[in-house]
DNA sequence: CCTTTTTCCTATATGTTTGCTATGATAACA
DNA sequence: TGTTATCATAGCAAACATATAGGAAAAAGG
C-alpha cells in the first residue's frame, strides 16, 4: 500500500512553489535543485498540477510555475489525487466500469468503503498551509 | 494506493473460516469454491496466516484450516499486514535501512506519519468478529 | 502397502506499473 | 539569434501483481 513519488513529489513541489513565492514565475529547475530530484522527472509530473488547475504555467525568460490559490485553499488530497488518481484502496469499490457486481455477497466491501473513506477524510483535513507550517516547526527544532 | 489481492483475499479467508467454523479442519478446496477464488492462488496465500499464527493447519484427509483465536480477537490490520508487510504509505518513514536521512529538511514527513496512523487507527479498529456482522447485514438487506 | 486427500514448496509466465532518462519542439523575451 | 523556459512524447530496465503448474510430503482409511 504505497503512494509513488509522483504523488509524493508533487505534493513537495506544491510546498516548495508556496515557499519560494514571489509574486512571479518559479522555474522548475530551481525546484529540482532545492528537492534534489532531477528536472527531467518533474517535468514529467508538473503538467498534471497544471491541467488540473493547482499551478499556472508561463513559457519562456522568467517563466516558471505559480500557485493559482492561496496555500490554505489548498487540501494535500486534491494535490495527491492530481496524480495518483481516485486514492481508492481497491478498484472494486468505485463506480462504473470497475465497480464489483458481487458487492452484494462481499464480506468485506463495507469495510474498505470505510477505508476509503477514512484515507480521504485525512487528506482532505490537511491544508498545504499546514505542510508549511509543520515544515518550520521541523526546521526550528533542527537549529540549535 | 493500492491494497492487493492478496491482502484482501486473506481477509476473505479468514471470514470464511470463521463463518464455516465447525470445530474441525476446513479444507481449502471448499474455501476456493465458496470465494470463487482459484485453489492454487490461495494456496500460495495462506502459509502467510499460517507462519503469523493467525491459522492453524493440518494435512491430509479430513485436513484444513482453522482460527486460532475467537473472531473479535483479530483485527483486520494484523491480517492485512500479514499479507502486504507494513503498510507504510512511503518507504522512507519506516525504521532503518528505509528510513530517510533527508527527514529533518523535508515538508512532508509529519503528513505521511500522520497518514500511517490514521491508516492503521481504522485497521486496528476493525475486529474480524465486526466484518462477519457486516456480511449478515449485506445479506440480510439482500433478501427481501 | 496403497490410494486418496490434503498441505507444502518452488518454479514459471505474463502483463502492468514505477521511476526514470532522452530527444526535441515550441514559446517568450532580450 | 541566443537563451531560458515549458511542453510533448518516446523509450527502457526493474520491480511488482496476479496468477498457473508440477510435484513432494504428510496423514488417514481401506
Amino acid at each position: 500500500m504505497k503512494i509513488s513519488t509522483k504523488g509524493r513529489y508533487a505534493l513537495r513541489m506544491m510546498v516548495d512553489l508556496a515557499e519560494h513565492d514571489n509574486g512571479g514565475y518559479i522555474p522548475l529547475k530551481d525546484i529540482a535543485e532545492r528537492q534534489d530530484i532531477t528536472l527531467k522527472y518533474l517535468e514529467q509530473i508538473i503538467p498534471q498540477l497544471t491541467k488540473s488547475g493547482l499551478v499556472r504555467s508561463y513559457r519562456g525568460n522568467n517563466g516558471g510555475y505559480q500557485l493559482t490559490r492561496r496555500p490554505e485553499e489548498y487540501t494535500a488530497g486534491e494535490i495527491i489525487r492530481a496524480l495518483e488518481g481516485s486514492l481508492a484502496p481497491i478498484a472494486c469499490i468505485e463506480d462504473e466500469p470497475n465497480r464489483c457486481p458481487r458487492q452484494k455477497e462481499c464480506s468485506t466491501v463495507k469495510f474498505w468503503k470505510g477505508f476509503w473513506d477514512v484515507v480521504n477524510e485525512y487528506m482532505d483535513s490537511v491544508t498545504l498551509a499546514d505542510l508549511i507550517a509543520d515544515h518550520q516547526e521541523g526546521q526550528d527544532a533542527g537549529a540549535v
